[in-house]
DNA sequence: GTCTATATAGCGATAGAC
DNA sequence: GTCTATCGCTATATAGAC
């Protein structure tokens, strides 16, 4: 078998592995089964276990993130619904990269939706770095929007918008169970307009609700 | 020992462990040997570790799933500020819960932040089960404060807010890393504040927002 | 109720033939 | 680049003495 199909039979198998046991549950033998290849590949093809996740990761963000920032750039920051436009251009990408990719929220989906959360400081460490430009481009986009916004407030909203993508494309399957039906959680049209309405609203609210 | 003093040292000692290591990747005999007792103990005293692991869940979302519907309860759903009112009802137990927690936010936090995104689906089945009545009853106020949404508008809406408190409790550390001080993601009254304010605002959304 | 000892099984990694 | 065979290790679970 040419080196090229094997690499990415073994991705393929490992993301739809690690998706659905987990990365720790998922073995090289489960993996390697799948793939059609033998044990000893994963090891002569990604150096460790470690290394497939790495390059598991990396295969699907690495495009996610490159055409994020393109998108930034075309927003028109002076427009009235310019945070509507940049929120879209940080969701949309993803939300594609779910819809194509085989399995999609069920496959990659949820296994980035663990990502952020995952138990092994490598991996969490990986996936980080892998945001990091992202976050300080569009970290400084919602600056210049909502520039009555404090640092703090601005972090944290930006943590709440991760927070609730993260969720919709880890956990879609607890918004399909309660809503029975109501809601479609794999449409890919759905969820960035409701993501958006909603976003958008709460990066506007005003800075301080009274708590008591 | 006791019999209730080593049940409650395995707890202890599972929680702990579960949280910096995963479900998967704590073994009993790293449990028993935190907790002092010997390695049949979880056996004798759960029947598995999959009976451990409930017992984990069970012990922290209990307590705090009653307090949400009893603080729903004294919301005054005619206030001007009835929303603020029930979504700090809703956040502030967990968020309670977390800060006298021994390890808090590093602690059950973390787990708790993995607990909708576990690969294993007996997990993820149990803990949406311990949330189903807390789901259904924050629904029922949420339809009575904004009947302007739809129903699919109403429950992406409660899924987003899930989505940034889970978000919030289970990745802080990712906000303490890129706001470098400038955010105090352990502090609960910080973390209640802001997460009032922002999703309060979103939850008041208008319905649509434009889409390109 | 707690212990030791062990049965049974799976793991990641690698050496070395082809 | 792919294979077989195996090393060294860890896991859950349980049987049976105390």
């Amino acid at each position: 078998m040419d080196h090229t199909d094997t690499r990415e039979s073994l991705l393929d198998a490992a993301e739809s592995l690690f998706s659905e046991h987990g990365i720790q549950a998922a073995s090289l033998r489960q993996i390697t089964q799948m793939a059609g290849a033998n044990l000893a590949a994963v090891n002569y093809h990604f150096g460790s276990k470690e290394g497939l996740v790495r390059a598991v990761f990396v295969r699907r963000l690495g495009p996610v993130n490159e055409e994020r920032l393109r998108l930034l750039e075309q927003c028109d920051l002076k427009a009235a619904d310019a945070l509507e436009q940049v929120l879209t251009a940080f969701l949309r990408p993803v939300l594609r990269m779910l819809n194509e990719a085989p399995g999609g929220l069920h496959g990659f989906g949820r296994l980035m939706g663990r990502a952020f959360s995952e138990p092994s400081e490598d991996v969490r460490k990986m996936v980080f770095e892998e945001f990091r430009e992202n976050i300080e481009r569009y970290l400084q986009a919602f600056r210049t929007l909502l520039p009555h916004l404090s640092e703090p407030e601005l972090m944290w909203r930006f943590h709440f918008v991760a927070g609730a993508m993260s969720h919709t494309i880890g956990c879609g399957y607890t918004l399909e169970r309660f809503a029975e039906g109501k809601c479609h959680a794999k449409d890919p049209k759905e969820a960035l307009e409701q993501l958006v309405a909603f976003l958008s609203a709460g990066m506007r609210g005003s800075s301080r609700a009274q708590v008591n």
